[in-house]
RNA sequence: GGCCUGUUCGUCUAGGGGUUAGGACACGUCCCUUUCACGGAUGAAACACGGGUUCGAUUCCCGUACAGGCUACCA
């Protein structure tokens, strides 16, 4: 039987890195055995549905390159895959399952249990405590009638068996034991007609023919539901394996990684940019704090998976290849942003030119610079061993597009001296003729004319750098040299001069 | 509180009854370079604790501690 695995985010807001995380491996699970791979929006709960968020995470799965087979968005044999558009079918199955006597109908208010919430310190609704409540399990055959006829609010609830051991056999975790009297009688559907994740879930992966179910460890606990929901169907036979994620922490301090953590140490903890309604709920992105989506694929296929060897770089393609379930780890791994940064430098670096160059043009173009497809792929070479971020070819190396801010005047003082005065003003008349105006050519010329000066190329030279660029750090001068052109560079030398020069 | 899951350098992790406990990020030093980076070399840095089992445990078992998750008509 062919693998099928499905990414399954319920749409309350921005994508989670980790969901993306999750993403990943299911995909790379599915690629790895040439099975599919499939999105399904879970909207069951109407309080928590957000506009925008189910655009964004397709819009994400998009941008990190993890296309899924089937789903919301992307079509398939075994739609609709939005829960809310599947509304219909969930009452059926629960209906059937009150039939063979796993499941029962409560007419508990939610007010009701509330307050036994709070008069007793652990309530929980199950096999021991629902002999005392409203349900068709202490109400008479016609009670019930009735109050289903008078359309009472009612909820199904699981039937937990008493005295059974449910076993899972996660595919990470190993044998994982719960006791029945531990689990509860979950509501499988709810009094809006809507099913419960749990109901939901074990509808549609059975529906969806989804063999492997991949998903954060937060599940774990309620796996025990999901496994007495398929016996109670009577679909043990082909019941998806488990295997439960390790989760993502916070960079600091205790708990998994939250949306807050973001602000809260200046990264970001989302795919993309998220604006929602209140200034409050807007989070940078990875894709605009300027990182490639290789990178982020990379540093997260890591974050809790290791290969067989210790390669690092890995493109999505050599993943799908290197990839097994057996090598993810147990335990959380905290969020390392500067693992994630070195990822970005890395990919930067080995990126070639003229890809570089399409990816440095909006940002560009954003800043007002008009410059020449040719320019840009100069300005990549020239930058790229130097940056960590996309925006950083614009930013950092600004001087490239536009003149001078300010000078690192500072060193200047330290450097400046009439010789060196008497140098700059011949070389800012004589450089621009240096022929060919090239960087070899130019270093040899310039550091002989120098030494024919009596000075060293020391004391000239880093000067030169910040005529031209304004700081001591970047390119290679003779290089900047030949990209700004030889009227650029005259230019430069010619305003520096006459700002030290008094 | 109850249930479930974890615990190897600061971080991500490899390993697994006998190893100089390996790699990567970050950090230090040096080399390259008259800048900053890149690159290279090198250094410091870890098996939570206590009991077993064993000739021998970081590795297996039990307990403790700590951490995490779940405990909603949320997912």
């Amino acid at each position: 039987m062919s693998v099928r695995v499905r990414f399954a985010p319920s749409p309350t807001g921005a994508l989670h890195i980790g969901g993306v995380r999750t993403a990943l491996y299911n995909y790379l699970f599915a690629r790895k055995h040439g099975g599919q791979f499939l999105l399904r929006i879970e909207d069951t709960d109407q309080n928590r549905f957000v506009p925008g968020a189910e655009d964004y995470i397709i819009e994400a799965l998009k941008w990190v390159g993890l296309i899924p087979d089937e789903g919301v968005g992307f079509g398939g044999d075994y739609g609709p895959y939005r829960q809310s558009d599947r509304k219909a079918i969930y009452l059926d199955y629960a209906l059937q399952l009150v039939e063979r006597g796993h499941a029962y109908y409560a007419f508990d208010t939610p007010e009701a249990l509330e307050a036994r919430r709070e008069s007793e310190d652990n309530f929980t609704y199950n096999q021991f405590t629902r002999t005392g409540l409203s349900n068709s399990l202490t109400l008479s055959a016609e009670a019930v009638q009735q109050h289903l006829d008078a359309g009472l609010p009612y909820v199904i609830r699981l039937k937990v068996a008493p005295n059974q051991e449910i076993r899972i056999h996660d595919l990470i975790r190993g044998e994982v034991v719960f006791q029945s009297a531990d689990v509860d009688d979950k509501v499988l559907l709810k009094a809006d007609g809507m099913p419960t994740y749990h109901l939901a879930n074990i509808i549609d992966d059975h529906l969806m023919k989804i063999t492997h179910v991949i998903r954060g460890e937060e599940w774990l606990p309620s796996t025990a539901h999901h496994v007495l929901l398929y016996q109670g169907f009577g679909w043990e036979d082909t019941m998806p394996q488990f295997a439960h994620l390790p989760l993502i922490m916070k960079p600091v301090g205790n708990g998994k990684l939250s949306k807050r953590d973001g602000a809260k140490f200046g990264m970001p903890v989302f795919p993309l940019n998220w604006e929602g309604a209140t200034e409050e709920d807007h989070f940078p992105g990875f894709r605009e704090a300027g990182f490639l989506p290789e990178a982020v694929v990379n540093f997260l296929a890591l974050l809790g998976w290791h290969p067989e060897n210790d390669q690092e770089i890995f493109t999505l393609e050599q993943l799908v290849e290197a990839f097994s379930v057996g090598h993810i780890s147990k335990s959380g791994a905290r969020f390392d942003y500067e693992k994630a940064k070195w990822f970005n430098q890395k990919y930067i670096q080995a990126m070639d030119a003229a890809t570089l160059a399409t990816h440095i043009q909006p940002l560009a173009e954003a800043k007002g610079y008009e410059v020449s497809v040719e320019y840009l792929q100069q300005v990549a070479v020239l930058m790229k061993e130097r940056v960590t971020f996309l925006p950083d070819f614009v930013e950092q190396g600004y001087y490239l597009f536009e003149p001078v801010r300010t000078y690192d005047s500072e060193t200047v003082q330290k450097k400046w001296s009439e010789t060196v005065a008497g140098i700059f003003v011949e070389l800012q008349s004589s450089l621009g003729n240096i022929v060919p105006f090239e960087s070899a050519n130019l270093e040899e010329k310039v550091k002989q004319f120098v030494q024919e000066k009596g000075a060293k190329p020391g004391d000239v030279l880093p000067l030169l750098r910040i005529a031209l660029a304004g700081t001591m750090k970047g390119p290679a001068v003779f290089d900047m040299a030949v990209a700004l052109g030889s009227a650029e560079t005259m230019g430069r030398l010619k305003r520096f001069v006459e700002t030290f020069n008094k």
